[in-house]
DNA sequence: GTCTATATGGGGATAGAC
DNA sequence: GTCTATCCCCATATAGAC
């Protein structure tokens, strides 16, 4: 094993890392191209010749992440509907289909603090239309597909609430991924509550599905909520 | 009544005005001034006298907003402690004094579109450093009262649950003003659900609370939930 | 208070040598 | 595939007239 796992990047993977990060920290359209090639070690010709165009460069970098996570999504719904054998699989088990990719790909690398997560976010509110578009293409089939499924679990919602609790669940989600110092400035403070820090990946989605389906579960507009 | 209330702002007001438009659909570091002037038909060097720079601009915009929105919902939390006299309030009750504030400051304008929506959304993933302790200073305190409060509410739940879940609840709501198109882009097709479109406010937030509601009532790390 | 004019620097993109 | 050099536009900020 002399090379991990592909040590010497080349200068186009380089490139779509630096990005990544600064687009992460510093936003989309406040990063610059000579920003990034100073950080990738590259020239600033050298983005126009692999991506053609900044736009370019940003749908590769998001591509990059977003195509395999919701592969594994629809992987994971496919496969607990083929164990439920046309009954309705468990709530909980599907939330975790959906969550469970998307907290696994912000999650912070190994050497590098943070990467994915607040890019997360701003896919959902920056770039003016084109981003917004491409961000859609994305996600719809993956969205519609999960709503049909969750609607299934949850009858006493209508398709509209099941659509809106949706949002809702993205939201606590790309939230969960952020450490806003408001939500820390307290809550960790003396050395009295002696928790491990660095917890594990299934114990933050298990939290998160938690309160997810607790949503979920909670009663529609017309009448009862948990079964 | 000639004039129905300030319809002739100050350049002051329009500056602030459009900033926040911009800002809001823009993005904040990707907003020039050029643009805010023209928007709002004043001048460069207006900007400069009135605010200072473009960092203070900024400033004006989120506090506008926020200090009124964060100063009623206290007034509802004070309120409804006293009404509990002791004990400890409704859950849903809390829930709503926090989230009822942030969609009415969110709420579309009556004449304009939107307004407020994306900018709370990009507050707390924009902004390298400086932003984001800024809204950290507007929100910490809140937040933290918030939380004693809705912990006795939840006994159920440890501290650290409980801030977690306040930042999915955060999170849902964040996401609850937008309208990413993914998530209408099936729900209202046809014209068979012929639901009014223009809904209220506060059905929006019994639906909002149903959910978030439904999160903090799940069970937590330890054992039960939903009393 | 509001304007014009300007100083100074950074932005994306491209041509063309190697 | 990677570099240097360059075109042209836009950014924030300020000076100083009115």
């Amino acid at each position: 094993m002399s090379h991990s796992e592909s040590p010497e990047h080349g200068t186009r993977e380089r490139l779509l890392d630096a990005a990544e990060r600064l687009f992460a920290e510093e936003g989309i359209r406040s990063t610059s191209l000579r920003r990034i090639i100073r950080e990738a070690g590259a020239n600033l010709a050298a983005v126009h010749y692999h991506f053609g165009s900044k736009a370019e460069l940003v749908v590769e970098v998001l591509a990059r992440r977003i195509r395999p996570m919701n592969a594994e999504r629809l992987r994971r719904l496919d496969r607990l509907e083929a164990e439920a054998a046309g009954g309705a699989p468990r709530l909980g088990d599907v939330l975790r289909a959906l969550l469970g990719p998307a907290l696994v790909t912000m999650r912070p690398s190994r050497k590098g603090p943070s990467r994915f997560r607040h890019l997360m976010v701003r896919l959902h509110t920056e770039g003016g239309d084109d981003l917004r578009t491409l961000v859609h293409a994305h996600f719809a089939e993956t969205l519609q597909r999960f709503s049909v499924v969750v609607g299934r679990c949850c009858p006493h919602l209508s398709r509209r609430e099941i659509m809106e609790r949706m949002k809702f669940t993205i939201g606590a989600m790309a939230f969960s991924a952020m450490d806003h110092p408001a939500f820390r400035s307290f809550g960790e403070e003396s050395g009295s509550d002696t928790e491990p820090v660095g917890r594990s990946d299934e114990l933050d989605l298990d939290r998160l599905v938690a309160y997810v389906e607790g949503g979920f579960r909670a009663a529609g507009e017309k009448g009862e909520g948990s079964p």
